[in-house]
DNA sequence: CTCTCACTGGAGAAGGACGG
DNA sequence: CCGTCCTTCTCCAGTGAGAG
């Protein structure tokens, strides 16, 4: 079965899920969100990418599924040649309130502690394969209540995410899955020692010296590796603990851009603005409308 | 693989005006 | 007081070319 190159079924705004098709001929990196306030299930049907997530580059391969957690950092890059396709699901809190309580809250915590990349033993894949050839299916032809079947489809994969992290869920295929190339593992060093420590000023010379790198070199490495520059994802990081700050407390803003490691608070707006499209004042009163 | 050098665009500091 | 939105100027991060 061909389909074509794009299809994607879900309004952010009314339902609680939103299901997309892609296939890419060309090479191709993520543009501008870089995390969302919602659950992603990402399913490579095709190809090869390099998923980074939170502070580690993933070779993902086809037959991969990988979970994103809400409000995490993410992105994909290109791994060598062209062609890929995948398959995104987003979903939110609302779907996963539609279950009785015990098992809503039991999934909440597994999902919180899921691996981000599934690489299933093959006997699983197949149960896998049917569920995003269902959803393909439905997406195309769009039956009546079709909504209804991705709805439940996309429930059973995070059931399946779910009970994967339950199980204790790491493959031996998985354990080689995390890049661990000597340039990988110092820019996730780098990464989570940037996790750590965002609220102190960051200068690219004294985060070389604490890595025995040279500074040119440490900057080259990092973007290779994370598709980010440093100061980018210094500032994406500072960005997205200042909206769970904003969500969260009532701090000021004024407080909450100091905290986050911002010297300077207009400069705070400006990249407030720049990552998110709105001021942090429109971002808390948005935020405080709907409860997440 | 690790690093150096030189160049340049843009990040970031500083400060002021203004409105709710 | 709290936040937005300007402008101006400085300097450093990012990068292409290339070497050990």
């Amino acid at each position: 079965m061909t389909y074509p190159h794009h299809m994607e079924y879900g309004v952010p705004a009314g339902e609680s899920v939103y299901v997309e098709y892609m296939r890419r001929d060309g090479p191709y990196s993520m543009d501008s969100n870089h995390w969302h306030p919602f659950y992603e299930i990402y399913y490579l049907i095709e190809g090869r990418r390099t998923y980074f997530i939170r502070d580690t580059a993933y070779s993902v391969e086809a037959g991969d599924l990988v979970l994103i957690r809400r409000h995490e950092l993410h992105k994909t890059m290109q791994t060598g040649e062209g062609a890929h396709t995948r398959v995104i699901a987003h979903f939110d809190e609302q779907l996963l309130q539609s279950l009785p309580k015990p098992e809503y809250e039991w999934m909440t915590d597994a999902l919180a502690h899921c691996q981000p990349v599934i690489r299933l033993p093959l006997a699983a894949r197949g149960y896998v394969e049917g569920h995003i050839g269902r959803l393909m299916e439905e997406l195309h032809s769009q039956p009546a209540g079709f909504m209804l079947v991705l709805r439940q489809t996309v429930l059973d994969l995070a059931l399946l995410c779910a009970r994967h992290a339950q199980s204790g869920g790491r493959t031996e295929a998985e354990a080689s899955m995390s890049l661990t190339s000597p340039i990988h593992r110092k820019a996730s060093e780098v990464a989570r020692y940037l996790n750590d420590s965002f609220e102190q000023p960051v200068h690219l010379h004294e985060l070389a010296a604490r890595f025995y790198v040279s500074p040119y070199y440490l900057s080259r490495v990092f973007k290779e590796v994370t598709g980010f520059t440093i100061i980018d994802y210094v500032n994406l990081i500072r960005i997205k603990e200042a909206q769970r700050l904003l969500r969260e407390t009532s701090l000021s803003v004024t407080d909450i851009a100091g905290q986050v490691g911002f010297g300077n608070f207009s400069h705070f707006g400006k990249m407030f603005k720049s990552i998110t499209r709105m001021s942090a004042r429109q971002y808390r009163s948005e935020s405080s409308q709907k409860v997440r």
